[in-house]
DNA sequence: GCGGTTGTGTCAACATGGCTGACGTAAAAA
DNA sequence: TTTTTACGTCAGCCATGTTGACACAACCGC
């Protein structure tokens, strides 16, 4: 049961070594938010603006069922946020073609800029820490992250096959 | 300018590789506390319990002010939250010895107990993602979280003096 | 010992972003 | 034709954050 090397239970350290994991992404993430939320702050949006609008410019003319499945909220949480974005102009709605319930949606001007001023300070933190980690690590960075994803949305980060194109 | 081996724009792969970051960052968390939240919630409590309930639990006799500095809301916000544990049992305060003016938070029975179930199912998925990576992997994450966490707090992963054990 | 600083608590008001439940409409699918 | 789906909306509630103001005890430096 001794651990030869270090003389301590082997069970303390796994415990160890897992809270400090877990601690990574609670501190990796209240850092990851801040700066992002400070610039919504002076324009009177939210962190859920953000998320909408990043995944919005991620996937052109994604549909909001597909946009709630992502976000995990209700239909009613989203609409106020999306309609908000709408009124203001940062997103357009259009009609489905195949669809025509649907309301494929897509980023403005306006909106596409306030999305690259938010997630500037976000790459910039993710690329530092590439950089400083090397690739081997960043491998690895990935290899866990998607452990801890549910199974499944971790196919988004493998197959790049445009599901999204194949519904309009 | 042209990338020989792939015929695309580096500048655009670095790109992909960067928001993909972001999203891995985005998904493991909403994951990471989907199944605490739901516990958190049967009980009457939320997420910031779980939060203080965990650092209390990591840092034992911690004060409020150290607390506050984890946490990084105000006081007023983890006054109601606290406050609220106290009230029910699960956390106690005791005045520092050294600073009367301190109260040194700790958990009772009842708060262990709480603590250990909501972060059990965190710790299987982190231990899950662990075990299927492997150690170098594991290592590459260490590498990559802490690069994104602000530098005031990335010795706490390292050095593991007891800061808190000075001051009290 | 006095005066400033620190640790903590509290009251009040407000914003954000979740939630549930209920109801409605248009379009697609069976 | 009926049912299901995609989406919207109204209303109300809750959790969790914010700012600002005030209070008090205790500590610290001069």
């Amino acid at each position: 049961m001794a651990d030869v090397k270090t003389g301590v239970n082997p069970l303390f350290l796994r415990e160890e070594e897992l809270r400090q994991g877990m601690e990574l992404l609670f501190y990796a993430y209240r850092d990851f938010t801040a700066e992002p939320d400070a610039i919504l702050g002076k324009i009177g949006l939210g962190r859920a603006h953000h998320r909408v609008i990043y995944f919005i410019g991620r996937n052109p003319a994604i549909t909001v069922t597909e946009l709630l499945s992502i976000l995990r909220i209700t239909k009613q949480s989203l609409s106020r946020v999306l309609s908000e974005l709408v009124r203001s102009g940062f997103v357009t709605q259009r009609p489905g073609v195949r669809d025509r319930r649907q309301r494929l949606l897509e980023l403005t001007e306006k909106g596409v800029d306030l999305e690259r001023q938010l997630s500037e300070s976000q790459r910039q933190r993710i690329a530092k820490a590439y950089r400083k980690a090397g690739a081997v690590a960043v491998e690895g960075f990935r290899e866990v992250m998607l452990g801890i994803i549910d199974d499944e949305d971790r196919p988004k980060f493998t197959a790049k096959l445009d599901r999204a194109a194949l519904k309009r």
